[in-house]
This record gives C-alpha cells, structure tokens and sequence, in this order.
DNA sequence: GAAGTCATGTAAACGGTTACATGATTTT
DNA sequence: AAAATCATGTAACCGTTTACATGACTTC
C-alpha cells in the first residue's frame, strides 16, 4: 500500500493520541490545515485503507453515548509514520493569488502594483491574527514542542509577509482611491 | 465562460506580450511556477478555451520557421485581466511537507524536531539559491516593477524561513548523528 | 547523423473539495 | 422544541500532473 502526504497526517494525529475521524478533521483545522489540509472526503475512506493495512485499529467506542470509532496506532504504523519523518520531504507547493496579482499588476492601471502589495498585506495581518487566536486558544501543552513551534512560525511567517508587503508597497506610487477607500 | 486563477495566469502572461504556449510555460517556470504552477496539459487546452470565448486571439506564426501559433489579449481579454485584479485575491493554499514533518517530528527519536527544522532550512537556501540564479539570469527590464519585486519577495521569503528554522534548530537539543550526516 | 530544442497536443490517473445525506446527542 | 454539535460517510466534480505521442527544426 502506498501511502500520500495526507496519509502522514493521519498517521501523525494518531501518533498524539487515539482520535475518530471527526476529532482528526477538528484538530487539523486549527493546526496543519494552514499548511496541508484534509476534508472528510478524504479523512474517512482514508481511515479504513490505513486500518485495512494493519498501520491503525479502530474500535468502536464503549465510553462515549455517541456511535463513534476511535482509532489508534499499530506498531506497524508508528513505524511507517517514523520512517517517514526521517525521510527528506518531497511536496512543497503554493498556490498564491494574491501574489499573483502583484505579479500582473503591471497590466493595471497606475497604482495597480500597491494596490495588490495592500491587499496582500492585509491578508496575512487577518491570518497572523488568526493564528494568535488559535494561539490563545490553545493550552501550554500543545504550545510547546514542535507542534508550538509550527504554530509560531506561522505567525512570524505572517508577520514578515506582511511588513514586508507593507514596505515594498510604499515605495510603488500612491494608490488609486477607488481601491484605497 | 468561468475563468479560474490558472486562466488569469495565460491572460497575465499575454498581457506582457504575445506568445506561444511553450513559451508561456517557460515563462511560467521561472516565475509564477513557485506560487502558481501550469502545466502543458493546463495550457493548451486553456487557450483554446481563451480563443473560443474571445478574450485571446491566436494566429498561425509565419515569420518562424517553426509551426508556432503566437496568442495575444483582445481588448475584451485585458478588461477581464484588469477586472480580475482589481478584485480580491480568492486561493491560498500551501502544501508544505517539511513543515509537516516539523509539526508531527514529537513522534520521532530524541533530535528528530531539530532534524525535521535544519532539513527544511537546508531546503529553502536551496530555493533562495534557485531563485537567485534566476534573478542573475533575467535582464534589467525583467526585473523591474511589479515581477521583479515578486522575484526579491520569493528570495526574501526564502531567507526569513531559512534564517528561522536555523535559529529554532538550536532551540531544540542536539541532532542524532545518523540524521544529520 | 545524433542530440537537443521548439512546439503542440491528449488520455489516464490522482488528489482533493464540495455538497449532500443521515441520524444521534447535547445544549439552549 | 429548536438549534447546535458530534459523528460517519459517499458521489460527483474539478483542477492538475504525468506520461506519452508526434514531428519539425537547429546545433553539435
């Protein structure tokens, strides 16, 4: 069985402790999903290949009112999932568009280039608070160690994008008002 | 017609000047192609679509000696090109593997965060470096305005993220010996 | 004349999202 | 009683990549 990038999140969710589909999909919500995210379409029939090949088990929960199946790792699957860690990484993409419109900017009118440098700016200002948000609302458990890390390096990431949005904005005329106000 | 961000990059890329669809994958390559990638198998079957509806006009070469069909914006094309500028920036997504690795890198031996941080600085020099011999390659023309200051974004992007796992990395204990060479 | 580049194209496969469906339980 | 949340799942669709096919022209 060949395993995906997204089959590794799963695997790596369950490396923290044992989860249904639902609470994976809940928590990569407020952590990879800004950097690699995962649907339900892919969550639930990606469960039963990972529990067909032996790498997680699910059981139905007894504990809980609610019909849910917890799942958890095999050896087989930490194994696979520490393998992984330790090989180099293959995927990195990016699918910007808002740095795509600076890149075409020029086809706009006057302005056009700061306008779009703005825009980008403010975007990652709303998602570096987004992410301090996220931050808040985290405990000091999950803030520490590399899952904390990620998490501040997003935000850093964010910060500098945007600052540097900002400087470079400045130095591309001044704005068409219809697309300042 | 619905056009999505891909046909705004063949639309971009006309607005700069005319051209064939192997040159706008070549231009693609070195450019856009680190935030927003297109493939042959996007791009001719875009511009017909492009032609069909109107917004690109295509013409059969005959200063080449090649069989080439060179494409430029009509006017109805660069109103939709400007029309999508100054709209609001949709797509962001990222699928980023080595920052995966960081954030499930608790699952791995002791070192394996430092490991998973030092890899992915190691690989974001190396894009710097890439994009850096881009920007030696492109002329002085090419480098200014608006894709010149995408190209200095890419390369400044590169550097904080490098500078940044560099100085987590020693935040986080010493590297196993097998892992770092 | 061989290798490389220019140039156009397509079919199959893949990964992923969206939208929908269902129903139990919990909270207001 | 209604609304929200928990929980599982699937079918259709979409965008994209990969691999392949073809052939002319150019450079070594």
């Amino acid at each position: 069985m060949d395993l995906n990038a997204t089959s590794y999140v799963i695997l790596g969710m369950l490396g923290m402790r044992p989860m249904c589909g639902y609470e994976i999909k809940g928590l990569v919500d407020t952590s990879t999903r800004f950097f690699w995210a995962a649907s339900y379409g892919q969550i639930y029939p990606e469960l039963r290949r990972l529990a067909a090949a032996g790498l997680i088990d699910g059981e139905r929960d007894a504990e809980s009112s609610r019909r849910r199946t917890e799942f958890r790792l095999t050896p087989a699957g930490r194994e696979q999932l520490e393998r992984w860690l330790a090989a180099p990484a293959e995927v990195q993409e990016m699918r910007d568009e808002s740095l795509l419109k600076v890149f075409f900017s020029g086809a706009g009118g006057p302005g056009a280039t700061r306008s779009a440098l703005e825009a980008k700016a403010t975007r990652h200002r709303a998602l570096g608070a987004r992410l301090r948000s996220i931050q808040g609302s985290k405990g000091e458990r999950e803030l520490s160690g590399a899952t904390g890390a990620t998490l501040r390096f997003g935000i850093a990431l964010n910060d500098f994008v945007a600052e540097w949005c900002e400087r470079e904005a400045l130095e591309h005329g001044a704005p068409v008002e219809a697309e300042v106000g």
